[in-house]
DNA sequence: ATGCAAAGCGTGTAACTACACGTATGGCAT
DNA sequence: ATGCCATACGTGTAGTTACACGCTTTGCAT
């Protein structure tokens, strides 16, 4: 028998400390665009409309995040200018635009993005970077994969 | 020369994405309990409190966080009457303190939480959750000790 | 003793996050 | 045509996060 587990770190804690400073760092350096790094990857995502409709619910699952958040975080785009919400071809979906504003934007955000891509390789080596992409890979696609199998034991019986 | 060096994705991204997909796990896990994912950790750490006194500037950087943001979170568990916040022995100084209330949360909470990081590693692999340890760890040191040096290059002139 | 920098904290403000819930539209079987 | 479920979306509420700023207290140098 194992003697005892080890009380292994909280993974939950981990993820998120690193995801705090790894915000911060990035928000610092595109600080001089006017966009936080949530905006700036918005933006990113949202110039997607530009290969065809691209409705909130879509937006929201190539950022990652629930829908109701995406609508919030648009707000503040909107309120800036930099994107637009318009009517979708289906009267129910709404679709994201980006404005002639928010490509320049988006442009300004560039630069300091590579810059901050660049940095983190720098301080943290490729190497390290590219293992965490790895495991992101894989951590997000088993507990995307996980979490409805645990759904479905209780609707097993319908 | 390089031919053009690839668009690497997003660092900062990948952390939130993964933050979030794994947070919301925890706090799915810890339900039960009444405790989200942030609280239980922040019991965790107050726990602290029983080997001498534990201020909340000490307490923020234990959880890697602002020290603001650790009293805005604070005050979700003394509502709760899971913690107490009282005068240190410096008059500037305040001290957390676990109340029986919250010792009592803090078993029960564990008990969801030792599940989730089992899950996890279930789910993900033993070997792939080490790997995210040590890339958070390393990332960590190296931005925790990049991010001054940056500022030090403005205030090597006084 | 005085004065001044540093330590320790809280608040105002603003952004990010998601669950529970409710609304309206669309598509399809009857 | 009707009815019903699925789709697409927003809002209420609540928690998490941090920067800028201001306050009090402490410790030390003058």
């Amino acid at each position: 028998m194992s003697p005892k587990s080890p009380p292994a770190r909280c993974t939950s804690f981990m993820a998120r400390s690193l995801s705090r400073k790894i915000s911060q760092f990035y928000d610092d350096q595109l600080a001089p665009s006017g966009l936080r790094g949530t905006q700036f990857n918005m933006l990113v995502q949202a110039r997607r409309a530009k290969d065809g409709p691209l409705t909130v619910t879509r937006l929201a699952e190539l950022l990652n995040t629930d829908r109701t958040t995406l609508t919030r975080n648009l707000q503040t785009l909107q309120a800036q200018g930099l994107l637009e919400v318009v009517p979708g071809a289906d009267a129910r979906s709404r679709c994201v635009l980006v404005t002639e504003a928010g490509e320049q934007a988006y442009r300004r955000g560039a630069h300091y993005w590579r810059q901050a891509q660049q940095q983190v390789r720098a301080l943290c080596g490729e190497d390290v970077v590219a293992q965490l992409e790895k495991v992101v890979d894989h951590m997000l696609a088993q507990l995307q994969a996980g979490a409805p199998a645990a759904d479905a034991v209780l609707e097993e019986a319908p």
